[in-house]
DNA sequence: CGGGTTTCTGCGTTTTTGTGCGGGAATTTG
DNA sequence: CAAATTCCCGCACAAAAACGCAGAAACCCG
């Protein structure tokens, strides 16, 4: 088994359950404890998990913990959300992804904005039932622990059956050759309904995000209609995107 | 159990019920109360507990007022809690309505339960998620924003394709004449099919409840299993229940 | 093709960490 | 004041990590 296999297949594991034992890697893997370990260790200084005495956590476990989490890009964050809510139309029906960028935009929807709202990620989800005169669809299926998302066939066959006026994804990885990329397989089938079910897709990306990629794919560029960072719209990173017909707010 | 992954439990705890006790988070845990004493010791150091004599207890509390249970008969609700889940076994598929019985109850499953938990319950769906061994299925559709939970058709067939272990209702009302009754109409169709779904029915109702109705039934007496208030299973209110074949604990 | 280098992996050995236990000191409670 | 908890300290033991090393595979390059 590869090595880029063997710590995809962890990396699945953690973002799963939320925890893995080093332990118990090793028998699932067959490969010595060290070896594990050593994994963990790469995988911790790029910062997708958190190691820790026996094992690792998703770094989800240890952002519940930190609640101080003030810093994490939430300015850039904010800017996107505003931008994405100029879109939304009164009426309008509306598929959303999880992630902390769709939760921002979730926060920031102004309370005379009448819409349905429709989705599986439960932070989301909360911030949608608070709000005075949006109706919420909630997507049920199995709950992944780590994406804090509804996972799974049932899921994905719900929204194969929605038919959504837009579509906003938070954005872990996009660039020119690959398209939108992420690391966790049941959230990329999701996406990838999600973008077949909307009339418009719309893709939120703070800037470190763009350029970047990883293992799966959810989609092309193409199928992509609207890139929203913070950064403006003329912002050179931004060109290449806006060439291939995308359009860049 | 992970280190970290026991105080996260611990923290959890404190920031929900505002204290705890050494002595009852090592028999949750199952571990020495001294690992449990350097646990908040530690966390105690970080700043994120503040510890005294026999356990702990959080920030907030010691700033502001008692703001406890007096009137939400918190309680009586723990008591509830606790009896029901003494009825939970490992492996189990259990199925819950809303409500703050329901919550309560949540919040107080031991932490080394595996069982998964099947909810169309918005707020107790958070408190599954944050537990570390329990899977979390989510029965989705329109969210009543009222009571929280997801109701409608979609919701229904989901939950009639279900084949529970058990079934724990919250419940509004419960008298000899008429069963269990509620108000919303939503919510009893919902109840119904959890019942049908069920192998056990089992029914959470503080002793307020007892003996009142509500205008649409939700099912006969016939139809339960097990009825748990905090009262003495030998409380004479319960005498006429327990008569017509209900276990009453 | 072949030799040198890098990467990956597993195996001992040593260190560190996490946990439980016993006994005595300190604190709470009645 | 006395009994019962709870806490603190040191110790022992087990599990996990760190470290150095060596064999094997992959890779590079002239």
């Amino acid at each position: 088994m590869l090595k880029k296999e063997r710590q995809a297949y962890i990396l699945h594991q953690v973002n799963l359950h939320n925890k893995v034992l080093s332990s118990s890697l090793c028998l699932d893997i067959n490969v010595s404890e060290d070896t594990i370990r050593r994994d963990l260790q790469e995988l911790a200084e790029e910062g997708k998990v958190i190691k820790v005495h026996g094992g690792a956590l998703s770094h989800s476990f240890s952002q519940v913990h930190f609640p101080s989490n003030g810093v994490y890009s939430l300015t850039q964050k904010k800017k996107i959300a505003q931008k994405a809510i100029s879109l939304i139309q009164n009426g309008m029906f509306v598929l959303t992804s999880g992630g902390t960028t769709i939760l921002e935009m979730a926060r920031s929807l102004p309370p005379q904005l009448k819409a349905t709202f429709i989705s599986g990620a439960i932070p989301a989800i909360l911030e949608y039932m608070h709000h005075p005169n949006i109706d919420v669809i909630l997507i049920g299926d199995r709950i992944s622990k780590n994406a804090k998302i509804t996972v799974g066939t049932e899921a994905i066959a719900k929204i194969r059956q929605m038919r959504a006026d837009m579509c906003f994804l938070g954005t872990n990885a996009i660039d020119l050759q690959h398209g939108i990329t992420d690391n966790d397989w049941e959230v990329v089938q999701l996406k990838k309904a999600m973008i077949e079910s909307a009339q418009k897709v719309v893709c939120l990306a703070i800037a470190e995000k763009i350029n970047t990629f990883q293992p799966i794919q959810i989609a092309e560029l193409g199928k992509i209609d609207i890139l929203i960072t913070e950064l403006p719209p003329d912002d050179p990173i931004l060109k290449p995107y806006a060439d291939t017909g995308i359009k860049v707010l």
